[in-house]
DNA sequence: GGCCCTAACAACGA
DNA sequence: CTCGTTGTTAGGGC
């Protein structure tokens, strides 16, 4: 679930509670052998202090004095908590838990235990950031693959990093463009529009889970959201909201969108 | 359209027909730069003489005195024809063209331009050819892609060489195997009765094709099948014949094919 | 709700 | 009725 607002604030959250400490033991309990060497990962952070924690696309990034980097992604239920060193082994579903020299720990945690952890992978082209798109680099993206749905388009992260199923709902409803416009097709209008909602979108969810859930480091408020939840049935402005599932992926939108084919 | 038996039948008559003849001009008229280079093609070619010819998969192999080889593919339209040098040039749509020694000659022939010669191409992983398919491999086969749909995989030919669509369908007919059945549920009578029908298919239409057309080097005779064609309306046991497009290709099958999901 | 892999399908070209 | 490639969608598994 977490998208890009939530992990700006988790990525905000995270550096200022362990920014600094220095890792005195490892504890990987992730899928074996899939993501890192278990050795490796431990003999790469212990004795490291954590210098930086930050957000990259879905994934937060978090870098070590010993230059060693951490890519974490939560996937669907994935999330951390902030504990003390003794308290780590009440957890359930830890997928990685570090403790500090002054006793407190981190513990990265997933109920489906799908949440991954990677060592210094070797990362090719780097994704347009969802908060750093211009109308240019989305007229190109959608000029390259112009018979993919919008809505593809905006969660597909090798075009725009950040942006999941929940929010890509929330900015088309924004430009006021169907799910299921061709990239192509949108005219300069509707890229304006896009390129403006998309930012919009996102700063003000930061805003918003940042002044209900000031220290979060898991979980998600999206009680918030205009058009993209189970529970709601209209726009703000009244329209019937509509279910669909679009991609594999269930949507909400409204006849508000205009659909460019 | 030439498939297995037709192919096999092409590569025995021209067998009887070249090898042994030392070949003294070329003329190769496909597509530019695809596939051979022309001069080279040429200075493989001329004055050596052709050792032999045989079936590989969909394509013909000829093998010449200098160890050059050619690999032929007749895509949907291709042919020969065996004529004299000095009528070659009345000849349509030649895509090689092979002059020999004692005055006769050789013309690969496709009115779409679309058959293939290749000279000496690399060639990776062998697939089975559909003689020799055995119940050990189609097991393994079908364990390997066991949401394809059988007909998709008989007709791969990185999975099984020599089988199109139109025997594909009188394959599964015979097997009593529908079409859209999917190769990891099929249970070992299937497979058997698979690795029944394959071989006694295309062997008896190869020899169906060598009675009704004896020395046939290009060309086809399909009025023989049971199921597949737009002219038939029901099998040989009376079921009707169902056309459907199945992966975009039109395929005919009836109800007493058993549907294994 | 996320990502990856496989497979289906369409379109085009050769 | 062929093959190859490209692009997009749909489904299952982790």
């Amino acid at each position: 679930m977490p998208e890009l607002p939530e992990l700006t604030v988790f990525a905000d959250n995270l550096s200022k509670a362990v920014v600094g400490k220095e890792i005195v033991k490892v504890d990987y309990r992730g899928k074996k052998s899939v993501k890192v060497p278990t050795e490796e990962l431990t003999r790469s952070m212990v004795a490291a202090r954590i210098d930086k924690v930050q957000r990259v696309g879905k994934q937060l990034l978090v870098r070590l004095s010993n230059d060693a980097t951490l890519f974490i992604h939560l996937m669907l239920k994935g999330g951390f908590v902030l504990t003390k060193t003794e308290e780590l082994q009440q957890l359930d579903a830890v997928i990685l838990a570090v403790s500090f020299a002054d006793g407190s720990a981190l513990a990265l945690t997933d109920p489906r235990g799908m949440a991954t952890v990677a060592l210094n992978p070797k990362r090719g082209e780097q994704p347009r950031d969802g908060l750093k798109v211009t109308a240019d680099y989305l007229q190109a993206a959608c000029q390259r693959q112009p018979n993919k749905m919008i809505k593809a388009l905006l969660v597909d992260q090798e075009v725009i990093g950040g942006i999941g199923n929940a929010y890509s709902d929330e900015i088309l409803w924004r430009a006021r463009i169907s799910p299921k416009s061709l990239a192509g097709k949108l005219p300069p209008e509707a890229i304006d529009a896009l390129v403006e909602a998309i930012p919009a979108v996102l700063n003000e969810a930061v805003e918003e889970i940042r002044r209900r859930r000031p220290d979060a480091v898991s979980g998600e408020v999206r009680d918030f959201l205009k058009v993209h939840g189970p529970d709601l049935k209209s726009s703000p402005n009244g329209a019937r909201i509509i279910k669909e599932q679009i991609q594999s992926k269930v949507t909400y939108y409204t006849e508000e969108q205009k659909l460019y084919r």
